[in-house]
DNA sequence: ACAAAAGTGTTTCATATACACCCATGC
DNA sequence: GCATGGGTGTATATGAAACACTTTTGT
């Protein structure tokens, strides 16, 4: 009905794609779905859903996530929107890329196994089909970029984390290796990075300190350093 | 007709809106046109438009920049795409918002006029309705970034430019002023910047040297050190 | 005892910042 | 001759990068 005041000008469908990504064992992986229609039934592409008539761009990312996942709050920045008008073979359809930060250990594997969906490595990622490849470049350079001052990678790990499991997710990220002495001393300049004084002895012989990130004070000092 | 594939799919109405930047006169402006249609009929707002069936959103927005100020191939770059169901009172309308970056002395100055578009200072802004204020200022917030790594806002100035009109480029969009010796000794660093032999009197007594930027140089320096 | 990850500081180098004066010309 | 913008180097401070050994504990 609001719909009529502009009658005469195309309309389109309207999608969202997600890049999921998470860290396990050292590496940084994405979640990819097996196609289900035509063309290029059973090969990997991006988790995407179309947005409803009473939904934000943003409502629909995290629906897709929550149906997908069973994963609520999940970390999600919108990438950028592809509109090629031959970019989808089903029809005319502008699709809003995003990317999600999600700690793997919270998702919900019998889900993704429903959905056919499957973790691969950002070390091994196949190849996409239509303009999903962009999309997926794109949202790892935003990622990478962001990383650099934004502490959002904490988003890949449990609230309580080693130093050794955050240098990781930054490694895997960036996919190069970082000085461990160097990495750890930035981090002691922060003071929102706050030992537990619990231990973690699941990855090595010799105990970590477990950290966890107080994002209130992180918010408050940025604010009063702005 | 390949629509009929997504059938009981809600269409939305897709737009673009371009937040125009240019200089003049030791000052950045933006453009901003007087709304044509209820409500807010008269007050300023971005320049926006549908996007066309059979046209990308890129295509659309260097089309609405061509229709309003008569300019082809402007710098443009994608902001970010706004898609609250409550965002437009006319419709349910995506928006994908646009910086552009052009010479203001190229643009049709009649064209705008009859478009009813005004040049604002970024220093003096109106306030804007709807989410217009939001893609304003992420527009901005963009640009400010980008200028730290790479020369788009060359595209503000003419092909040939003194080192003074650079520095007041760049501190109309960072609101800052800045040091002369230390932003000339970066450039001169800099073999893409080309001294022309030329000079200019128009802006002093002395007559200032004219540059140009080589972006042939500047993109094979870029991949080069990748 | 040895393998495997945890933890810890200093030096060096590169980059960013602060800062002041002379020059050429039009009026 | 003076007002206006054009042009030039150095010294300091700050942040980034390189670099190696000891500790703890499970096997």
């Amino acid at each position: 009905m609001a719909n009529t005041l502009y009658a005469g000008v195309p309309q389109f469908y309207v999608a969202v794609d997600c890049i999921i990504f998470a860290y396990e064992n050292n590496d940084i992986q994405v979640l990819l779905q097996k196609r289900k229609i035509e063309p290029f039934v059973g090969e990997p592409t991006l988790l995407g859903g179309f947005v409803g008539a009473e939904e934000s761009l943003d409502d629909a990312a995290h629906r897709v996530l929550l149906e997908r996942t069973g994963m609520k709050d999940v970390f999600l920045e919108q990438v950028e929107t592809f509109g090629e008008p031959d970019r989808d073979p089903g029809g005319r359809v502008i699709s809003t890329a995003y990317y999600a930060l999600l700690n793997k250990k919270l998702h919900d594997t019998r889900l993704i196994q429903k959905f056919g969906c499957e973790w691969y490595s950002l070390k091994n990622l196949p190849m996409l089909h239509f303009d999903h490849s962009k999309m997926l470049a794109k949202a790892i350079g935003i990622l990478r970029d962001r990383i650099g001052y934004s502490p959002v990678a904490l988003n890949l790990l449990p609230a309580e984390f080693t130093l050794t499991q955050l240098q990781r997710v930054y490694e895997g990220i960036l996919g190069m290796e970082l000085d461990k002495r160097n990495f750890r001393k930035r981090l002691k300049e922060m003071p929102y990075f706050i030992e537990t004084g619990k231990k973690d002895k699941s990855f090595s012989k010799r105990a970590a300190a477990l950290y966890n990130f107080d994002w209130m004070m992180y918010k408050q000092l940025k604010y009063y350093h702005l």
